[in-house]
DNA sequence: ACCGGTTGTGCAACCGGTTGTTGTTGTAAG
DNA sequence: CTTACAACAACAACCGGTTGCACAACCGGT
């Protein structure tokens, strides 16, 4: 019982016109008649015709899609990100292809040209953690192919791009903890290829000087998986002199720090505090809630969307000026500090 | 600085050849001389050809992208099930395009049509909450469009469906809290539309009868969303005879449930116990680590796909006889039990 | 009857890759 | 020295919608 979609031959060949006025009656191109798209209207609805937009796509060269290249679709982050750029993407009536590169440089080269096959008018990408070269990105944007990066972002790119400002936001986080008069702060931080790793370190570090607090690199972990921060946690937390407060780069860290400060029973905040950067329907799953800084993602996925568009949909030969947007990631006081 | 990318024409001219040659040559047609084939293939790599998948797609109407039609992108289960989907996904080569209905039924059949409109080659879906005609799938099935129904499924309709057995699993949680010496059970359920959250309250319901304990209505409470679960388990723990032990039906109503105890300063599991359908990654964020069945959101994913994958690869005139596939949600038990 | 201009529609090329058919070589068999 | 048939490559049609241009029909004005 297969049954092809109708095609504006057939609406053409039931009326006796030619597909080119049936094309532009559908479309309400004023040199048809009225009466001629009436007709074409009606017969379009009866056949039930949805046009395909492969061939529209093929020759004008818009496709309609936006592709999303993300590392991972885990479960924290990502799926807040996309629901950001989807309510936009859908705001324009266009569609997105999501590709992900699992971490690995060569899934991300071969997504990308996955994405210029398919003919995206735009990009959205975060950087897999093993990308070190980054000619295949400047490539795309030098075809004229509008770009924004998120998250993790492609220094000395000539494009777009939007972050939590990390630095200030990890300053505020630690500063939050010496408030509370805590002086022997640790840090579980990420994979320091990340510039997201590096900057939330960044301003771990100059809150600790501004404080006037020595830097101690015993206080230091750098865990890419819950395990390893609950492994190496515990292993602080069994230092001869162990931190009074832990401040964890990203959900999946915290997940492994507090599963180490559960297994050692320490009560929170009274023997330890912890703050962390955590998207709000999981600090409340913690006991106690979690002091949290939001990495807020349904805005950087609006934000990253609504960037392209203003790219795309200026004239291409406009190379409007690389924007660099840092979003702050508000701290939420909660029972953990 | 605008360039096109380059096209099998672009290859042809460079080289004194048809386009026809080239495009064998790329896909070593037996056809084409050995010395050809390389000499296409150098000037391919040379000019970083990337072959425009959507102008094949129109011509042989195989698109290379399978559709993805989801209620929501929710943080708990959903990603999984990307996830999942995506792998399968990959392994054959194809792409994702995912579409939302937010639970509406008019978006729902509007992405039906763009995932036409884009000749995808298969449909995963899950129904929208509001959906209650459902001809809109019919239409699809019967154009000959392979279609496979996951979690929120479509009955009496003539195709695939991948669901988890919710009543057993159900049934397994609420018997393992019994054998836990807990009599006194109450059941924070979902939305009682969707058909998942009866079966789970049917399974607890029978566990209950097949151990001789009687169904207690006070002890049954109904939860969207976490604030809600948080409230009205609240007002359970303070019944006059409160529950020992709590089952929650989701990820989301488990937090609201983990809350309120959290709030009354109950020990887990000493004075209540607690089970649920919980992913992964967010069982271990719980402290006890909460004893659960796992929804199997991967797997769910993975077996939808691979299901759509078999009926796109068999002759479409082969009909297969629609299968319903159960998968076990299988329980891990946790310290909260 | 003749012209300039509008209106509505048809024709054909095009997007870029695919594929059935035809055409041109070269080589070996008769 | 034909004839036969590989082997290889060119040609052209096709997928379905889009779009510049041609063209016919019709209008009122001279």
């Amino acid at each position: 019982m297969k049954r092809n979609p109708a095609t504006l031959k057939d609406i053409a060949e039931k009326l006796g016109l030619n597909k080119s006025t049936v094309s532009r009656a559908l479309k309400d191109h004023p040199d048809v008649s009225q009466k001629t798209r009436d007709m074409v209207k009606r017969m379009a609805k009866k056949l039930h015709y949805v046009p395909n937009t492969v061939a529209a796509s093929l020759r004008h060269k818009k496709s309609k899609v936006i592709g999303l290249l993300a590392p991972q679709i885990s479960h924290f982050f990502l799926p807040s990100v996309i629901e950001g750029i989807e309510e936009v993407v859908h705001k324009y009536g266009y569609n997105l292809l999501i590709l992900q590169s699992k971490e690995s440089y060569e899934r991300e080269v071969e997504n990308l040209d996955i994405l210029i096959a398919n003919n995206v008018e735009g990009i959205i990408a975060s950087v897999s953690r093993t990308t070190t070269d980054f000619t295949h990105f400047q490539q795309v944007i030098n075809m004229g192919l509008p770009m924004v990066f998120y998250d993790r972002v492609v220094q000395d790119i000539n494009t777009d791009v939007v972050l939590l400002d990390d630095t200030s936001a990890a300053f505020d986080a630690v500063s939050h903890l010496i408030s509370k008069q805590r002086k022997k702060i640790a840090i579980c931080t990420g994979n320091i290829n990340l510039l997201i790793s590096r900057n939330r370190l960044n301003g771990y570090k100059s809150a600790l000087k501004n404080y006037g607090i020595e830097y101690n690199e015993d206080y230091v972990i750098s865990c890419e998986w819950p395990e390893e921060a609950k492994r190496k946690t515990i292993d602080l937390l069994e230092l001869p002199d162990p931190p009074d407060a832990i401040f964890a780069i990203s959900d999946l860290t915290l997940s492994g720090v507090m599963q180490a400060i559960y297994s050692k029973g320490l009560p929170v905040p009274n023997d330890i505090s912890v703050v962390a950067f955590c998207e709000e329907p999981f600090r409340s799953m913690y006991n106690p809630v979690i002091t949290a800084i939001q990495p807020k993602g349904l805005e950087i996925g609006k934000t990253s969307a609504e960037m392209l568009f203003q790219r795309i949909k200026i004239s291409p030969f406009a190379d409007p000026e690389p924007r660099v947007v840092y979003l702050d990631g508000q701290l939420i006081v909660g029972g953990s500090t």
